[in-house]
DNA sequence: CTCATATGTGCATATGGGCGCATAAAAACA
DNA sequence: TGTTTTTATGCGCCCATATGCACATATGAG
């Protein structure tokens, strides 16, 4: 134990858990939400009865389900009139991923390099 | 509703819903396992008495922790002797973070283009 | 104003999972 | 064989969350 390590790689691992916020993982954990996630990639923008429709939970469910994925940052929404419209978030949604990514890769890299070598 | 979907559509869609995996975001969204994991990225492989002097909970909370983490593919379990050493599972993590944003960039960019226009 | 439609919210319930204690099991050692 | 060390597991407790119902709220139509 008490291998030394420099101030460069305990901030790489901070940063990693930084970026590796539970929140986010929590959201795409659960099978309903990756089904909504599918259904507006495949159907693009549509409001909460329409897709509650293909959905096997009652719309007040499927209605808290967006709401959490909007406050991720998954999903976007925006209220006309009566209604309100979800979309994916594509790009940041995008962007938090290769974030994630690439920071676990830096960490791999320059924190245990052992780590790749089984 | 009802927008004609290819079948070169709905196949990318299926492809990132089976690239979606819940155990995997599970395993990712419990604070406990990230701090874990970055115990063992700065301190490379280590056994399960040494993991757990490191962290608030007991020690068979810590072994179950391991034993899921390594069940997702995030780390890899050594038996010797009495001991267990775990490390992170670093080329394999990598790759499936890599194979997730691959598929999520590529649904977006064949099936919803308009998700990133705003 | 009244009603229909779309969504939000309070509540009770069920399930899942984190937690620690106590104990079992496995393996090295005297 | 008996003891110590390390890990695994059964059990109960407790909290978070998914679910659906009933009802409240909001907004447009007649």
């Amino acid at each position: 134990m008490e291998t030394t390590l420099t101030h460069r790689q305990k901030k790489i691992a901070e940063e990693l858990v930084g970026v590796l916020d539970s929140k986010f993982f929590k959201t795409l954990s659960e099978p309903v939400r990756v089904q909504i996630l599918k259904f507006l990639m495949l159907n693009g923008r549509a409001d909460i009865g329409s897709i509650a429709e293909n959905m096997p939970q009652d719309r007040s469910v499927i209605s808290r389900h967006l709401n959490l994925m909007q406050e991720t940052g998954i999903l976007i929404s925006e209220k006309e009139s009566r209604h309100v419209f979800y979309s994916v978030n594509g790009q940041p949604f995008l962007e938090k991923l290769v974030d994630i990514t690439e920071k676990i890769n830096k960490c791999i890299k320059e924190c245990c390099p052992d780590c790749c070598k089984q």
